[in-house]
DNA sequence: AGACAACTACGAAATCTTTAGTAGCATACT
DNA sequence: AGTATGCTACTAAAGATTTCGTAGTTGTCT
């Protein structure tokens, strides 16, 4: 029984780079996922690709199947699960738990548009009255 | 010139937490960074907590200088620079840059209280206003 | 069947992160 | 002055991440 030291659940820079690709394509391949990657920003080995997705395999956010010729991949965590994990971390050991905090960090970024602010009040007054 | 691979400005969770420790106390020594760290989390050899304080002062997160016997460490970067790079990393990296996406997962996240809503209300509509 | 192309498995090197030991220096104490 | 104490510097090792090469397998095409 090895302790496993990286929080399971968060992914490296690279790492999450792929999954992108694959949240974006649903089921796909190692030569696709290593295609898109280079087409969109670095181009690696298709080695470094296939290495990567096994690690992604192994650490349980993808799944494959052989399937004619190339393994099918398909995540096995959905990407609101990811950002849910992703928002808890940065919460957690950043903004020492206060999620409002981050909130409204996030509202006097200038890259929200109005269209977006007025999308957030009516999420915002909905959730109030939930209260 | 050698090319870093991480991100400028990206901390590991136990650099982080060193910093976390640091921006509360403000000008601190290893020791008693070391101390806090033994009481809040996990209890570290002197000179782990030493090396990554060094390490820190290499990514220029800290600055030290010579004073009695130990060395006092101040952060050169703020708390809030931090969470700054913090949250473009997540925006840009897991919500495609749209972060009122990341708004609207953090609103719907129970762990906000009444007031706390209110205030987001509050900044929301001076923000909304100066569109 | 033989040659070729596409794909996987295995493994290893390079770098980064985390952890800590050892040695040496400076201050304090007797 | 000599010894103990506290601190830093240097170094190293173990684990994680990123990168890719080599070898071998399987399917395709003539």
């Amino acid at each position: 029984m090895k302790k496993r030291k990286q929080a399971a659940g968060r992914l490296t820079d690279l790492e999450l780079e792929i999954m992108n690709v694959i949240w974006e394509l649903g089921e796909t391949t190692i030569s696709e996922v290593n295609q898109i990657l280079g087409e969109t920003s670095k181009k690696h080995a298709y080695t470094t690709t296939a290495t990567m997705m096994k690690i992604l395999e192994k650490k349980k956010f993808l799944k494959s199947k052989k399937k004619e010729r190339a393994h099918k991949y398909t995540p096995s965590v959905t990407k609101d699960i990811y950002e849910g994990n992703a928002i808890n971390h940065i919460v957690d050991n950043v903004f020492e738990g206060a999620s409002a905090k981050l909130v409204m960090k996030l509202l006097d970024d200038t890259k929200l548009n109005r269209e977006e602010l007025i999308e957030i009040r009516k999420t915002l007054e909905s959730r109030i009255e939930d209260e």
